[in-house]
DNA sequence: TTTTTTGCAAAACCTTTGCAGTTGG
DNA sequence: CCAACTGCAAAGGTTTTGCAAAAAA
């Protein structure tokens, strides 16, 4: 059984195919929308929309954070992208590809490791045995606590 | 194995409880707080500040939310209050048992649902097994698609 | 009386919206 | 040329901070 079917199954493997799919909906590509894609194909680090933008690093001239958004919120509904929050703090983008990716968080060391999707697959099967919900951790990752900060400190939880 | 230890089991039954852990810790009781932890106390829905500033319902006259916030944080910080995210908007607060409240919403129609313990035990047993985390779903729910929305139409997620 | 807590104003932070001007195709 | 897109300014929603006045113990 497979884990979730998508609506656009886009897995997009270089920027080519992203800006043909695109064009395919009437889209053009600007210099901002190039350099969004650009960000998100050169890593695998969700971003937030400052970093796109480029404000942070301050390498060339950074592209107005509110066209970021804009092209962030169009590929999001075309399905080429899709944001996560890790924590607090601003939202991050990535390429949604068919194969989400899926991540794990350590809420006391902030680390943030990047979940086998099988894995994944297993604790959504344990999600649909007990609540019936086809889950997804996309949205909102899982959240605990590390094995190396569980060593340092059994239990005493704190939220980021 | 237990799940996860907490720092401070505080299983608060009454307000009484409360104000005695409070008090313990120098916290006095004024009428903001008072009115904080009648409404956590009367309900199991998570609340907003605004919420339980009573803002919204407008029934006497509404505290200041800034006094919210902050007792909430000040109860945060106590362990007796945890805050959690069901999507975008405003984070809800609640008292923050020795079984937490776990929440698993759908993306879909937005309903919260109240999760077993003994159920989200299992999930945490497979990400434990999986991935070394111990996870918790406090801060962040498990989301999903719930079993109604998934049968009027399999597939197309969409993020909230 | 002393320390905590409040209320108000202001700001910080992330994100969205309106609009006139620019640009890609 | 014309629809799509940008940049700027401004606002919206949530949360935090500073400070003098008020209240709890």
């Amino acid at each position: 059984m497979t884990i979730s079917a998508r609506t656009a199954p886009l897995e997009l493997t270089d920027m080519d195919e992203a800006v043909a799919a695109l064009r395919a909906r009437g889209h053009r590509l600007s210099a901002v929308r190039r350099r969004v894609l650009t960000a998100l194909f050169a890593t695998d680090r969700p971003l937030s929309a400052e970093e796109i933008a480029g404000g942070a690093g301050g390498e060339v001239s950074a592209s107005d954070i509110t066209s970021v958004y804009r092209n962030l919120e169009a590929l999001e509904q075309l399905g080429v992208v899709s944001h996560v929050h890790l924590g607090h703090g601003p939202g991050r983008y990535r390429l949604a590809r068919d194969h989400h990716p899926y991540y794990v968080v350590c809420e006391r060391c902030g680390s943030v490791e990047t979940a086998n999707p099988d894995d994944v697959a297993k604790v959504q099967d344990v999600v649909r045995e007990r609540f019936g919900y086809e889950a997804r951790f996309t949205h909102f990752p899982i959240v605990g606590t590390c094995p190396r900060c569980a060593a340092l400190a059994p239990g005493g939880e704190r939220e980021r």
